[in-house]
DNA sequence: CTGAAAGCGCTAACAG
DNA sequence: CTGTTAGCGCTTTCAG
């Protein structure tokens, strides 16, 4: 039963034409090549019959394309990029390219060495989260006429396309709503960083609180020491130094990490603090309170880069497809920064 | 900068010498091909100094080898499975080998259609979380001498390759867990399926539950109502017609939506209802309560799954390597378990 | 309208 | 010990 491969020249050899003809036929470019109606369908129809695939390797060794996209993320077991990736995955199987998924946990060191890698491995375009050294290579990688995107972040020195939130307005919106339902005293839980979208997230929240006369109470974890107990004592000497009625986090693992440290030190602020949270998780939902998000548009965020990637292949580097995005994020309210709503 | 690629021409014209000898030597041939020391030293420096890259593409066309592993799971923005991805990625890229992540939806119709399109695209190896009825498919994948390793579950008809977790076991030994802590009415939500995963779960708790003479309650979700309220209102219904004590939940995202019904329905009951559920998630951590979970050792699942598909690559078909694994799954336990830990 | 043939970059059998 | 050469399967130019 093991169906050996076909190839183009069994084909032509079955049918009594030349490989070229089957080719042209077979890349719809009949028409184009003027080839004959009869000859046309013919092969087409043989080809149905025997179920004839191309070889996508020889295909690629030809014409220099592999349909391979990469996707780089900080860290693929993250809730925000592992939901986007079962989008982007869904689009491009759809559109007959690949999708490699790879992490860079934000470390220069470690994008480079992936981008090394594809590079090598001919990969045709790149959607990446950068970290926050690599714009010598990213622009390398636009200067060679490579199609690469960048989301979530970017770097404004270099004019790449990209899609990302509106991190400021979103902030700035959500830390009103704190204000809107009396909170006075709010903290700003957020990662040291220069990266564009942790300072627009930052941005936001002060901005906010200056127009509303508030004092601003930011803590900046530095960036090396997550996943280390000593992010959870900065947390907990930070919340018992301020006497704040509600949190803002402006990232996720903030999130975890601030909700553990409140489980444990303080149980029974839980119910009074007021909380937000960067980035939604489905979990929070059910969480005693449930928790307010600023939530990301997944499903355009993911459609944007696809579509975009897609547009740069297709592109020369005469005129090249530009787009740099900015999509809305909302805030998905919910009892954790309703005072009333409480406990 | 645009550093045109080299290839093994290249170094040969420059070199004065065969593409034959570069290729021996640059594939750790010379010994065995006798190259002279002094040409295999000239070539490995030159070939360094231009920073030669073989081309990938051309590599496989001719040998046949893509260097590509499929791993198909249910879903990977699941948190089991994308914690697991991270795992795999990290040994992969290691040993020179690309992942190609996909999600099957445990859905037959889309696992074929993902397999048939790797087929095409000459992938070396497959690690797949099975849908209900692809025997037939990994059957033929077997029979065409095709590395695939099954993980999560698998198919006893076939012999094939997998790793699992001892379902049953863990289950058993939660279940005792809540037997020891004196609760009497424990139910158990899982989903309608037969698949050797859910079985073996389900037989675990009534095992349990017949050992210590305590009655058992089994509410088996359908499984094409996954998403839907529908799955909501039956928890709901079964627990307000059961007056249990405690509740396993067998699954992931049942445990997400039973925490929602017990949430918006039932919300004095979390702190006194007894709560397993399968599959850890980092959250479960800091809610309220912790939650006690069967924890999937997720790193040595990963380990040998590319283990035993890279060994698989190596072996022939006269002598294929053999890897049937069923592995320990932990019970991490959290005060959800623990009347005597509840407020 | 169709075919011959070159060549993408690499491997490996065969021949010195 | 090293070189010649025939492909892997496909695309595409050029020549009928």
């Amino acid at each position: 039963m093991k169906n050996k491969r076909h190839s183009i020249k069994d084909i032509a050899a079955a049918l009594n034409v030349s490989v070229t003809t089957v080719s042209f036929v077979l890349n719809g470019k009949a028409k184009e090549k003027r080839i004959s109606e009869e000859v046309t369908k013919k092969v087409l129809e043989y080809a149905r019959s025997i179920n004839y695939k191309p070889n996508q390797l020889a295909q690629s060794l030809r014409t220099g394309r592999s349909k391979i996209i990469v996707v780089m993320v900080e860290d693929i077991s993250n809730y925000f990029f592992s939901k986007l990736a079962r989008i982007i995955e869904d689009i491009a199987y759809d559109k007959g390219y690949k999708v490699l998924f790879c992490s860079n946990e934000n470390k220069d060191e470690r994008s480079r060495e992936l981008i090394n890698l594809f590079r090598e491995r001919q990969v045709d375009g790149y959607i990446i989260v950068p970290s926050p050294g690599i714009q010598e290579d990213i622009s390398e990688l636009v200067t060679d006429d490579i199609p690469v995107i960048l989301f979530d972040r970017y770097f404004p020195e270099i004019d790449t396309n990209y899609v990302i939130i509106d991190n400021s307005e979103a902030v700035h919106n959500a830390s009103q709503h704190l204000v809107d339902n009396s909170y006075k005293k709010i903290g700003f839980i957020t990662i040291a960083s220069n990266q564009t979208q942790m300072e627009a997230r930052q941005r936001g929240y002060r901005d906010a609180m200056k127009e509303n006369n508030l004092e601003e109470f930011v803590l900046e974890v530095p960036f090396y020491e997550k996943n280390t107990g000593k992010v959870k004592a900065l947390i907990a000497e930070y919340l018992s130094n301020n006497d704040l009625d509600s949190i803002f986090f402006a990232t996720n693992y903030l999130t975890q990490i601030g909700l553990e440290v409140i489980r444990e030190s303080f149980p029974d602020k839980i119910n009074e603090l007021g909380i937000i949270t960067f980035d939604d998780n489905d979990l929070f939902k059910i969480y005693f309170p449930p928790i307010t998000a600023v939530s990301q548009p997944l499903e355009e965020i993911g459609k944007e880069l696809m579509n975009t990637v897609l547009k740069m292949l297709k592109s020369t580097p005469e005129k090249p497809y530009r787009n740099q995005k900015i999509l809305p994020a909302s805030l998905i309210k919910r009892n954790s920064s309703f005072p009333n709503k409480r406990p």
